[in-house]
RNA sequence: GGACAGGUGGGUGAGUGGUUAAUACCAGCAGACUGUAAAUCUGCCGCGCAAUCGCGCUACGAAGGUUCGAAUCCUUCCCUGUCCA
């Protein structure tokens, strides 16, 4: 894996690059598209292909490990063949399960047990194995096992699980240096270290040390203030070699994008314009429209009248609407659509405007929207 | 014509003398959602008013009755379903 910086913004961090994959080119900075369990909800690979033009998306490590299991995906070609996505993907290593499903899991020093959620079986995932899982999906970007901290967390224990989350980078690591193809497969190690400026410049001080192909900022969005998320992406992504790729992870509402690319990040995923669309609320240029409201029953309107999308530019609110309403299944297809194009398109803007030198202008005009406005 | 079984808030359907403005589910309305245990979850959901614990009114087919008190017991009537003629 190659990462290219082609121009960066002469007044913010932001920059846009090129991320050389074995399966495409990403343009950073770059929005993924979560999908868990070897899909994106609501959405075909075509759509995404085709409709959405994502470059990179989303595999979870523990969904897969246990349902359909990490051996029957490599004996079925790799999570690529599997799912029939030729294009690359970033498998997260079950670090997020720790703080999800924190009343299935044990953490020790060796890893994390779990206690699957689908029958009840112990799981131990321990640094070394959730990077050989990894490699058995051919996954294009791995992630090391962190532990992902709720908020808030004391100071004290935020300490000794951020010196844990190192030394899982650190076999983590070790494991991938030793039994992966660096041309096809890269590594990120994760920043963690709560909501402490201290705690996270020594992490991110000391997972530089590894040389790895990219970084991730973790521990985000696990119940804190906006502020506080990107304080934490402040003081952390200028530690993080310029060079290399710079990841937020599970980051965030449209109008808090370009607030990180402006901090020096190139990726980001989410689940909120995936999980948002199936519960009734779409992100448009016009801010939140919450399309299950009885308020759109008889709008001929599209969602997103500035949206090309192929929902907006085929179906009304009212339509929509009705489909939630029914309850039919389409109806989570077309929104789940519309969502990931709008993050798409955002990210996609936001490249366009670094590559002219108009960053700062985008940022600002972002930043003088009142609350709930989206940037265009 | 006869024999059973029933009629409960928008729907289905609990409750069978007081703790019942009435369980539950659905529908409806609103909200949440941030490296997905999520097509999930939460709140509201008779009518007024106070609009924060509050107050008043009307309600369990209809009308009477028993009782301190009835959706719940009794009487009559109306209606529905199934079966037999």
């Amino acid at each position: 894996m190659r990462f290219e910086i082609q121009a960066q913004c002469p007044v913010t961090k932001a920059r846009a690059g090129l991320l050389h994959t074995a399966h495409g080119v990403i343009e950073t900075p770059v929005f993924m598209p979560v999908g868990t369990q070897a899909t994106v909800k609501g959405v075909t690979q075509r759509d995404l292909a085709c409709e959405l033009d994502a470059k990179i998306i989303l595999g979870n490590t523990y969904h897969l490990f246990l349902r359909p299991g990490h051996e029957l995906i490599r004996q079925l070609g790799g999570l690529h063949r599997f799912m029939s996505w030729d294009r690359a993907i970033l498998t997260d290593s079950g670090g997020f399960q720790v703080f999800s499903l924190d009343s299935l899991r044990k953490v020790t020093d060796e890893g994390v047990l779990f206690r699957s959620h689908l029958n009840g079986d112990a799981h131990m995932f321990t640094p070394e194995s959730t990077v050989d899982v990894q490699l058995a999906f051919g996954s294009d970007i791995l992630m090391v096992l962190d532990e992902c901290l709720p908020y808030p967390t004391s100071h004290e224990a935020a300490r000794a699980s951020m010196h844990r989350t190192i030394r899982w980078a650190g076999s983590g690591f070790a494991r991938y240096r030793e039994r992966a193809d660096p041309d096809r497969h890269a590594c990120f190690p994760i920043v963690q270290g709560s909501m402490y400026p201290d705690l996270r410049r020594q992490c991110a001080e000391a997972l530089v040390e590894l040389d790895a192909p990219g970084y991730a900022i973790g521990g985000l969005s696990v119940g804190e203030p906006r502020a506080l998320s990107q304080e934490m992406v402040d003081v952390t992504a200028p530690l993080l070699p310029v060079e290399k790729p710079r990841y937020v992870m599970g980051v965030g509402m449209p109008a808090e994008l370009p607030e990180y690319v402006a901090r020096g990040i190139d990726m980001m995923d989410c689940v909120l314009p995936s999980r948002n669309a199936r519960n009734g609320y779409l992100f448009t240029s016009e801010g939140k429209l919450v399309i299950k409201q009885n308020r759109y029953r008889d709008d001929p309107r599209p969602p997103d009248p500035a949206c090309s999308c192929y929902t907006c530019s085929t179906y009304s609110r009212a339509y929509l609407r009705h489909l939630f309403q029914a309850g039919e299944i389409l109806y989570s297809m077309l929104a789940t659509i519309h969502n990931l194009k709008r993050y798409l398109d955002i990210m996609r803007y936001i490249r366009q405007a670094i590559l002219l030198g108009r960053f700062p202008d985008l940022l600002a005009e972002v930043r003088s929207l009142p609350a709930g406005q989206e940037p265009v």
